[in-house]
DNA sequence: GACCAGGCACATC
DNA sequence: GATGTGCATGGT
């Protein structure tokens, strides 16, 4: 299994090269676009933090602040507002309670840790938390969504009944365990499906993964 | 107009 | 523990 997600790694980076993710500022604005990403298109999530920037909110102390009407309707064009509206709220009383409101804080302390406070906040789960870790926290974890479960169901390395846990220790267990190579290997599964993996479709089309080879 | 998008909590069985 | 449902905008 080693060898073959090694394998499907160089034909992603071969294929599509560095992603640069995650696409964000600031720690901070890397988790507030986590929250507000969940089952939600990007350009979306896009729209919403550019309105919080237009108005100079988007730091921890300003949205802590705003009232919670307000914040739901400046980040309306993510979708689900009223909802993310309150987990946004959720993470900032955790953030402010257990760390002052300083997201550096939190980077003293161990994934394990700080995974386990993350998911004791309503709203967050476990991809969500993942995401804050690695890319706003530089921790090292193992991002799953829903792409890459479809792409490795599809290519018959996970099976139907894959759990979230499976799949992130399928690659924690066979990749090196590094930060770089954790960042690098989601974005480009996800680069992967938003090209080539619609949801309905049987398998994915024209997927590069099929290919001989490179 | 239907389908989809970088989930999660909660109700019900 | 598994399964179903609500949450919502904007692009294709």
């Amino acid at each position: 299994m080693a060898g073959r997600l090694t394998l499907i790694y160089r034909k992603l980076y071969s294929r599509f090269g560095p992603q640069h993710w995650w696409p964000g500022d600031s720690p901070f604005e890397v988790a507030v676009g986590a929250i507000l990403t969940q089952n939600t298109n990007w350009q979306n999530v896009e729209k919403a933090i550019k309105n919080l920037k237009r108005y100079k909110l988007l730091n921890p102390q300003k949205l802590h602040k705003l009232p919670q009407q307000r914040l739901a309707f400046l980040i309306r064009p993510a979708g689900y507002y009223n909802v993310k509206a309150k987990r946004l709220k959720y993470f900032l009383d955790f953030l402010f309670n257990a760390y002052g409101g300083d997201i550096k804080k939190m980077s003293r302390f161990g994934t394990e840790v700080l995974r386990r406070q993350l998911l004791l906040v309503n709203g967050i789960g476990p991809e969500t938390a993942d995401s804050i870790l690695l890319y706003a926290l530089g921790k090292p974890i193992f991002v799953i969504d829903a792409y890459t479960k479809r792409i490795l169901g599809r290519h018959r390395l996970i099976g139907e009944g894959a759990t979230y846990e499976n799949v992130q220790n399928l690659f924690m267990e066979n990749i090196k365990n590094d930060v770089g190579l954790f960042n690098e290997y989601h974005a480009l599964l996800v680069r992967l499906g938003k090209e080539f993996c619609a949801k309905k479709k049987g398998k994915c089309d024209l997927c590069p993964l099929d290919s001989p080879n490179s």
